[in-house]
DNA sequence: TTAATCATGTAACACGTTACATGATTGC
DNA sequence: GCAATCATGTAACGTGTTACATGATTAA
């Protein structure tokens, strides 16, 4: 769902490729995006047929052509509805969807080393990616020409915002399941 | 590709039919996963195909017939090497996917007080999810019988737990993001 | 009398994932 | 000589979402 507004909200900062979508998508929009190049391609060419898009090609010598993407006034008016749109878009965020958290459900039938070993692996993880973070604000600066102000680059600062406290969060809950589970150890060999 | 180990790990618990198995997934399961009906449907009846189920029709009347699901050894066996596989699993849980966050990261096209009160919008969620989470502990008492011994549900819990802190971290994070945005706007007002 | 519960699904479509294809140019 | 970059995609499959269908029983 989220794909195509991305794209078209890239589009209006500034004509691309998808080529070029594809590499600024990674760059700023899949922290909390995911979309893989050809799954990219496949919107681009439905957004045409829809008109929300426009194409011109490039002829290049040594080089493929390029096919160049532009907002049309269509298109301009569904990524602003859909920016302003109210319907869902809260509750989304309070969604979690993880295939850590139904293995940790059925954990029960694992000896606890294992969980506590992956638990581990959660919380370097978390560092690691904390670690990783600390280059985004040289992204931020790096697209800074795309935003036709300072101002637009303030959400993206905010997401980021979000980011670090999310991996925050994640490292403090390991931390003291790993304890629950030392004390839980405790106890067990007691009796 | 969890939902069908969703419905595996439950099955391991007991026999079940997809009504039933529709019913637990959604008081258990689907904080961090989520499955229509349909597609439990769908899925109870791809395995049972692939021999990782087995069904037997209870006939009933006055009532629709009953189809009551078990699993067999193949089955059992999926479940625990995909439990027990380490590709991937922990990389899961810091994966972020938010249509709000894409949202916030173009926010700028839109007045600051837009923004703003999505935020407070978030901040009011983050509060009536942890209201809610008070229910949690009734239901996992509720199914206590369903479990082989008391400790299966100690993972229950520190799923509980989890939830908790995001909701939290998500919380401050709003808080902090209207402080940032009531400074900005101060500031704009002087110039 | 109206809604909820019990119990099964099918069909169609949207979106996500993986694998594959092409082929010249540039940097190590 | 080999990998990466530039640039476009197609095909097939897997999963998620939405809408629809049936019809009796029970509790408010």
């Amino acid at each position: 769902m989220s794909l195509k507004y991305g794209l078209l909200g890239l589009l209006n900062y500034e004509k691309m490729s998808g080529y070029d979508l594809d590499k600024v998508f990674k760059d700023s929009l899949a922290f909390f995006w995911q979309g893989q190049t050809s799954q990219i391609y496949r919107e681009l060419t439905a957004m045409e047929k829809s008109g929300w898009i426009v194409s011109e090609i490039e002829v290049q010598t040594g080089k493929p052509n390029k096919k160049w993407y532009t907002l049309s006034p269509q298109g301009k008016k569904e990524f602003m509805d859909w920016l302003a749109a109210p319907e869902g878009a809260v509750e989304d965020l309070l969604h979690v969807r993880s295939s850590f958290l139904m293995r940790l459900f059925f954990a029960g039938e694992l000896p606890p080393e294992h969980t506590a070993a992956m638990l581990q692996k959660v919380r370097a993880a978390c560092a690691e990616a904390l670690e990783n973070m600390s280059s985004v604000p040289g992204i931020v600066d790096n697209y800074q020409h795309m935003m036709p102000d300072a101002e637009r680059s303030r959400y993206w600062r905010m997401v980021m915002f979000f980011g670090e406290g999310y991996y925050k969060a994640i490292a403090r809950w390991a931390d003291s399941m790993l304890w629950l589970m030392k004390k839980q150890a405790k106890k067990e060999k007691k009796k």
